[in-house]
DNA sequence: TGGCAGGCCAATT
DNA sequence: AATTGGCCTGCC
């Protein structure tokens, strides 16, 4: 594979794949990522030395992937805040090495969390995977025919049997919904942008199969807003069992990517079924 | 092999 | 304001 070498020993794909927000990477090989994003296939190899082979140019890595990636940013310094006798999170900061909040689109972050409700990773990878095969752009790869995340147009022209061949289930109504919103102006995911954490959330809230869970993925994201926590049955168990209902305040301006740690430590490793 | 999954909605108190 | 049943279906 050619490509652009990024060293940075803070930055592992399959980590990343793993960590539960992203559904279209998938390692192909061992040490080897593929993502389908911003209408692309991109390919990343992760070396002996620490360092990740992009199966792209350096112009568009540096144009696009490393801020797609979240490389600008220092994730020590995130690290660092953890307390000094937090020891549940120093654990889960030193597993998670390699996390990034990547720098997804607002509108797939929507439908892909809209999807997420009632269904485990994998049971969201194949939905997605169906419904971009069936709605998105084709384009040939090196590697084959992939297929782009569906724009909200087709989508909002689907037909419901087609959406529901998708795994959608009862999920199907309000994808549509949603996505006629989207084209015809009720919701302008760039406008939002602009909002307040508390403005965007409360937009979100009003789309059908937007609960707070879901608008919380989506401000986190979709939108970069670090200071959001998704509450899910995994993080909801580590609040309880660990901080005793509440995450320390000191963590909140950060407390998303707190939470991605404390997320993925869970859920791959420290409260897996019934150890 | 049945339960359960990274919730949400609507009806009911 | 808080509680509860029902929902589609893939995965372990």
């Amino acid at each position: 594979m050619e490509g652009f070498r990024f060293v940075n020993d803070d930055f592992s794909p399959a980590v990343i794949g793993e960590s539960g927000q992203c559904f279209r990477m998938v390692t192909v090989e061992e040490g080897v990522t593929e993502l389908v994003a911003l209408g692309e296939c991109l390919r990343l190899r992760e070396e002996e030395d620490g360092s990740v082979l992009f199966s792209c140019s350096e112009e568009d890595f540096n144009n696009k992937w490393k801020h797609y990636f979240d490389l600008d940013n220092d994730y020590e310094k995130y690290r660092a805040i953890a307390l000094p006798d937090d020891s549940y999170l120093r654990e889960a900061v030193s597993f998670g090495r390699g996390i990034r909040i990547l720098n997804q689109e607002s509108w797939e972050m929507l439908i892909s969390f809209i999807i997420s409700q009632r269904k485990s990773v994998p049971a969201i990878r194949t939905a997605v995977e169906r419904l971009s095969r069936s709605f998105g752009r084709p384009f040939e790869t090196e590697f084959g025919m992939r297929y782009a995340f569906p724009e909200p147009e087709r989508l909002a022209a689907a037909d419901p049997e087609e959406l529901a061949a998708c795994s959608l289930g009862y999920r199907v109504p309000y994808i549509l919904e949603t996505a006629r919103d989207v084209c015809e102006g009720r919701l302008e995911l760039t406008t939002l942008e602009s909002l307040s954490t508390e403005e965007l959330i409360e937009c979100l809230l009003k789309e059908k199969g937007v609960g707070i869970k879901v608008a919380s993925c989506v401000a986190l994201f979709g939108y970069h807003r670090l200071d959001v926590v998704p509450v899910d049955v995994w993080m909801k168990r580590v609040i309880e069992n660990v901080y005793g209902g509440e995450l320390p305040r000191e963590y909140k301006p950060y407390a998303g990517v707190i939470q991605q740690y404390l997320f993925n430590y869970a859920r791959l490793k420290g409260l897996n079924q019934g150890q």
